[in-house]
DNA sequence: AGCCTAAATGTAAGCGCTTACATTTTTTTA
DNA sequence: TAAAAAAATGTAAGCGCTTACATTTAGGCT
């Protein structure tokens, strides 16, 4: 073979520059800045672009100029509404600048989270969004070895020293917590996630804490069930906590999801919500309004979180921008799964 | 620069080999095939790859290997949970298989699910995941001169000469439509998503056509609102189904979302569902259950569907194998919403 | 017209890896 | 024990692109 097409049929750089006529600096010139060639050569390559169908090969491209313009992120998993809803977010905006993601799930579980975290940089990802600042050193130690741009979502903590863009989950729980306290109740139980590794949870956990010291209420005093994501997981903890402090008479939920199993074991046991008993969720997704009833909860922008981080990894990238960080705001939703204590 | 490590302190294979003491190429088969290196020195490498913490690089690995070990999937949007599930379940599938997905939507855009494949294409995907067959033919050749093999999912039609894994959209909504029917109702409605190239929802909307025409009824005589994906979407629909054909005493929504909107709308209408009016979905997801009333819907077995994608998008890439299909099976989940006409 | 600057284009050296082929070492066989 | 076969390793040629630097061309000024 002499002349550069290769056996596959699929024309390459020096093709287009040999039906243009022009040396193969001046098509990737063409391709990649466009200003700095002339008028009429820039017409007749990209005419041979056209006519050859041509496309850059990525791997070429990636080895040459160092980059993939690819995107990676790492969630618990698309089953949850709160993070396909981000992430949907997050790759238009990511679109939007060019770049494409890369998308790998670790089910909640740190050391696939880990596995997944140096595939994907293995893989050529320019940038990475995690959740959450939990995970082990070592990865945060490879990432800065590798040079990855790493921006964390959903949680948000001013004494971390890494790009973020999230909430104040503690807080956020605290004011809820505040609320079912002023709705009479004294006596809380909290369904939540495995907190191990998962600084979210541990937070809106912590948040309950914080609102019953805050009114003099012993904070050690609190039934926490951890149990897996999952509408059945979160049925069998409402039972458990009816089993465990039959005197409970508001459950907080550290999700919508966990909610709506609680709200649901309620329904088979005969317990009546809220007149019998309150339940409260976070997250604010559609089954929280769907719901019956439909579900108190603290309202999360989730869409807004995706989306700035992706702007946050874009800047970062081509500005080597100092850390940045944002806080996003949430909101309370008092729906009719708040009622106040009866008993 | 004498030594192989970039500028970057990024190790690379070359640095491995002089720390091992070996060529190049053997560092190289250590990573890829140690069956074919010696133990002696396969550790002393092995033990270098850990010392420097190397990591192959992407770029030119997939410009010498020619190929990326990732998988792209276009989807409409992760937004909606029948997409987010199947696509952790393929995702989750090719980990298992060593390959990475890449991700793109098009929000049912045919204009940009085209703009995306052409990028992840060029992204330099293996293999590829499409939903559903409904788009133009130049897209179809490209992806044929690009030798990328393309699998379909969501749709299944045996007529159709490409790969693919899905479920028989049109018999699926004639099973629950004969249902429908049964029930008494003859003035059936239908809120349809926008079926141009979308053949999934076209394939729905004929197959209530079919099961009217079975039983003598006139298949054209079919009220169709066409409106996007979104449970308000669905409210709006309802509204107008009843205006614009009052007597409609069924509605056949072609998803469960859009169900949802129905059972909304009604409820704020003071409709009862189901003795004033009955309403059924498609897919089966979280919602239809929660729902109130249940909703009566078409169960797909969407994680199967993913993961058989997985399946199906890997053995065609090692094996070249001819097209494939693969037909599953959907069930029919009778619920409150649907019941007996009592007009 | 002649010189200087800027714009356009070309030349060619990598980027870091895989792999065909060549060479060396070890094992097997008669 | 020597020759043949097999296993292990090395050599080096790409893979297709980007980009620093060199060269040519086109304007702009005096």
């Amino acid at each position: 073979m002499t002349d550069n097409t290769n056996d596959d049929g699929i024309p390459t750089l020096a093709d287009v520059a040999r039906h243009a006529n022009v040396s193969t600096a001046t098509v990737s010139r063409c391709l990649n800045s466009p200003e700095r060639v002339g008028k009429n050569t820039r017409e007749r390559v990209m005419q041979a672009v056209q006519n050859l169908a041509y496309t850059p090969n990525f791997g070429a491209q990636a080895l040459a100029a160092r980059q993939t313009n690819t995107i990676a992120a790492v969630i618990p998993t698309m089953e949850n509404a709160v993070f396909a809803r981000g992430l949907q977010a997050f790759q238009e905006e990511l679109v939007r600048h060019g770049k494409t993601l890369l998308l790998a799930s670790s089910a909640y579980d740190a050391d696939l989270e880990e596995q997944q975290v140096r595939t994907l940089v293995a893989r050529g990802a320019d940038g990475l969004l995690l959740i959450g600042y939990d995970r082990a050193p070592d990865i945060y130690a490879f990432l800065a070895k590798q040079k990855v741009p790493t921006v964390i979502a959903w949680s948000f903590n001013p004494e971390e020293n890494r790009p973020a863009v999230g909430f104040n989950n503690r807080a956020a729980m605290t004011e809820l917590a505040k609320q079912v306290i002023r709705h009479g109740h004294k006596h809380l139980a909290c369904i939540s996630a495995p907190t191990a590794s998962n600084d979210r949870a541990r937070e809106r956990v912590a948040g309950i804490r914080d609102a019953k010291a805050s009114v003099g209420l012993n904070p050690n005093d609190l039934l926490v069930i951890e149990t897996p994501y999952g509408i059945e997981s979160g049925e069998r903890a409402f039972r458990q906590v009816l089993t465990d402090a039959p005197n409970t008479t508001a459950v907080m939920c550290v999700n919508d999801v966990l909610a709506v199993g609680a709200l649901r074991a309620a329904k088979e046991m005969g317990i009546r919500v809220p007149d019998d008993i309150s339940v409260t969720g976070f997250d604010d997704i559609e089954i929280a309004t769907l719901a019956e009833p439909p579900l108190t909860t603290v309202h999360v922008p989730h869409r807004e979180m995706g989306r700035r981080a992706a702007d946050m990894l874009i800047q970062i990238q081509k500005s080597d921008l100092t850390v940045q960080n944002l806080e996003l705001t949430t909101e309370i939703r008092l729906r009719q799964s708040l009622g106040p204590n009866r008993n």
